[in-house]
DNA sequence: TGTACATCAGTGAACGCGCGTTCACTGATGTAC
DNA sequence: TGTACATCAGTGAACGCGCGTTCACTGATGTAC
């Protein structure tokens, strides 16, 4: 993903939402407001409501971009594996991918997880949101198919993993486990973590 | 824990933090501002710059609370467990009762991992979140030398367990468990992702 | 090739809001003598 | 038992802030004829 500069080309309402994620990154998410982006991007804090419905739409349709950029990081994550990484390796991967990516934007992921401050009923939201849900399944389901809890219901099977690994982005994102166990690594705290959810798989190839 | 009236003796500082606290199992967290605070609590406003150094001081003192109603729910739960209860259970059990209560107050589960809007430099946040996460170690340890996880650093397996009950209680409290997963129980969420994390124990008490 | 018109993204002044914080004050309470 | 005084929790007016949203407007662009 290069970090293209806005293109002349480009549409306001694109504008606004990459200076929100750029402002996410700097500042955080109170930084978020109507007036700061369209200052940030040079214009009258009149215009974004050419594009947005309001602040909140405007939030969610960040937040949908967080969502496509957590399924793509997994999805880059799982087309970098070897072709014969087993389901359940994979599944690993992907718990992985999911924690770098949250804890490389911290910003941009505790504003996803905020339902308080975004409209989430915003189409795109919904619909980033559900994709990146289902990619997770239909990980966790090959896992099934290689024995990896095979009774267990897909989607609540998929549901504990994201838990699990979406505990340790946001606790670590935001410093507490940090805090909590002083020259913690993440690496440490994810192996564990991830062991102890998916289980150890001598047998399988990595 | 009764639902104690103010006492007329009862100091205003007292008085506005327990205002605090209903006003977020109410209406959530930003109704936590000094303003609304002492309004509900029938004071003026600046009367609470008499016992709080300022907004973020009160909201770290609210969240101090916070610590202490979760350590007591896992105490009482640990408690409740009959004498043979094993080490594995009782971590068990202590999982069950973190998420139950997270999810039974989500206003103020919310606002204990919001960083940017408390002072956590606060001496009682800092000390209760200290010693909750002591006792989440205490716990993991005994659970330890019954077997679980034995060669693993006690506070980074603490701190993993934590994360992912911590997650299940976020994602569920926000309502985004639900939405991906229509018809989802907590209960079988919470079964499986403790199964999976702390794996079965077929001999063991319960 | 021109002319009239509609469209609509972006402007910028204005409104009203609740907020945190400051500050001079009041008035009850307790203490020193 | 009285009197003078200090303390300090709570008051309420005031300040300045940034916010979301409204609204009449401008001016470029494209379309119909």
């Amino acid at each position: 993903m290069p970090d293209r500069e806005p293109a002349p080309s480009e549409s306001l309402g694109e504008r606004l939402v990459e200076v929100a994620l750029k402002l996410l990154e700097t500042e955080g998410i109170e930084a978020i407001t109507l007036r700061r982006i369209a200052r940030e991007a040079g214009v009258s804090h009149g215009a974004p409501l050419r594009h947005f419905a309001g602040l909140s739409d405007l939030r969610a349709e960040v937040a949908a971009r967080g969502f496509r950029l957590l399924s793509d990081s997994v999805d880059a994550a799982h087309r970098g594996l070897p072709a014969g990484t087993g389901p359940r390796a994979r599944l690993h991967a992907a718990g992985v991918a999911y924690v770098r990516a949250a804890v490389a934007h911290p910003g941009l992921f505790a504003l996803m997880f905020r339902p308080d401050c975004l409209d989430t009923s915003n189409e795109r939201f919904l619909r980033e949101a559900g994709s990146a849900f289902e990619q997770l399944v239909r990980i966790v389901q090959a896992a099934q198919d290689a024995g990896f809890e095979p009774d267990a219901e897909p989607r609540v099977l998929a549901g504990s993993v994201w838990a699990c690994v979406h505990g340790l982005a946001s606790l670590w994102s935001q410093g507490a486990l940090a805090g909590a166990i002083p020259g913690a690594r993440l690496e440490d705290a994810l192996d564990i973590s991830l062991r102890l959810l998916l289980g150890s798989e001598p047998g399988e190839k990595r």
